[in-house]
DNA sequence: CTAATTATCTTAGCGACTAAGATATATATC
DNA sequence: GATATATATCTTAGTCGCTAAGATAATTAG
C-alpha cells in the first residue's frame, strides 16, 4: 500500500494544481495588461498581431470572438497608445490590415520575460525523455478540452427545456 | 541526430501547446458560464462557493479580488437567478453568509461534466509513475507561475521611466 | 456613552461590449 | 456599363459589470 499514491488521490491533486496554475497564468495575463495599460482584449490582439505580423480587423474579430465593432475600438486605443498602425489594403480598399510597430513589440516583449525565465528554471529540470512525455499531454490535454467544448454545445442543445431554468433561463441575446 | 528531438524544437512545442490547452480551458469556462446565464465573475464565486460551502461577501471579495460594492452586484445576480442565499450571520449581524442552493450545485456541476469525461479520458492512457511526473510538472508550473508573477512586480517598480512610455502611460486608477 | 472599526450596500460614473445599421468598396449578373 | 448583392469596416445607441467614494448598520475599544 505504500507503494505508489493511490490513483485517485493522484488525479484529484493533479487537477487541483492543473487548475491552480491555470488560474495564476491568467492573472499573470492580466497583469501584463494592466502594466502596459490596455485592456485584456487589447493584449490578446497585440499577441496575436505579434505572432501573424499583418492581420485584417476582420481576422481580429474571427479569432478573438469579438464583434467587428469591437475590434475599431480595440484597434483604435493601440493605435491611439502608439502599438500599432492601420494600414488601408491597397488591392482591395475595403480591407484594413493592422500592423504592430517595432518597438512595441519590444516593450511588450519585456513583460514576458519574467514568464520566460520561469519557465526555462522550470524545464531545466526534466530530460528530454520527460519533456516528450509532457509534450504528449498537453497535445493529449488541449484535445481533450476541445471535445469538452464541443460537448458541452450538445448539453446545451440536448433538453434545451430544463436547462437552466432554475428561474428564468435567460433570453439569447 | 534522428535520435530524439532537438530540445530547443521540443520545448517550443511544448510552450505552444500548454498555451493552447489553457486558452481553450479558459473558453471552457466562458462558455459554461454563457450557458447558465451568468457572467463570468458570478461563475468563479459559484464555483468557490461550492468548494468552502459558506462564506461572507467579503471574503468573496477577497478571493476574487473585486470591490465589495461589485460583489454585492454579483450576490445580487446570483440571488435573483435563485443559485444561492444571503444569510445573515445571527452572532454578528453585520455579516452576511452567502450558502449555494443544493440544486444550484447540481445544475452548474453538469456543464462540467464534459470536461470532467474528457479528463478521464486523457488521464486514463498514462501510467501511475507517468501522473506522478506530471503532478510534478504541475506543482513546479505553479511555481514557476507565481515566481513570473512577482518578478513582474519587480520590472514595474523598477525604471518607472521608461514603463510603458510608448505614448502616455495612463494614469493609475 | 462615545469613538473607532468592520461589513455590507448604494450611488455615480466609466469602459468595453453587442446589435443594428451606415458607409465604402468589390464582385456577379444581365 | 448598370444594377444588385456581398464583403469589410465603422458608427451609434444602449447594456452590463466594474471601481471609487461614501452611506448605513452593527460591533468593539476606551
Amino acid at each position: 500500500m505504500s507503494r505508489g499514491k493511490a490513483r485517485a488521490a493522484l488525479l484529484g491533486e493533479l487537477e487541483e494544481a492543473m487548475r491552480r496554475s491555470s488560474a495564476q497564468g491568467v492573472l499573470y495575463g492580466q497583469a501584463v495588461a494592466d502594466i502596459a495599460g490596455i485592456s485584456g482584449s487589447d493584449l490578446e490582439c497585440l499577441d496575436f498581431l505579434n505572432l501573424e505580423g499583418r492581420v485584417t480587423a476582420g481576422r481580429l474579430a474571427e479569432v478573438t470572438g469579438l464583434t467587428t465593432g469591437a475590434i475599431t475600438g480595440v484597434v483604435d486605443r493601440l493605435e491611439k497608445a502608439g502599438y500599432v498602425r492601420r494600414e488601408r489594403d491597397e488591392s482591395d480598399r475595403r480591407k484594413v490590415f493592422i500592423t504592430v510597430v517595432p518597438e512595441a513589440t519590444a516593450k511588450i516583449g519585456q513583460f514576458y520575460v519574467p514568464m520566460q525565465q520561469a519557465m526555462q528554471k522550470v524545464w531545466s529540470g526534466y530530460s528530454e525523455e520527460e519533456l516528450r512525455l509532457l509534450l504528449r499531454f498537453a497535445l493529449d490535454g488541449y484535445k481533450g478540452v476541445l471535445e469538452a467544448t464541443e460537448a458541452l454545445k450538445t448539453v446545451i442543445d440536448a433538453p434545451a427545456e430544463k436547462r437552466a431554468s432554475l428561474k428564468t433561463p435567460k433570453p439569447r441575446r
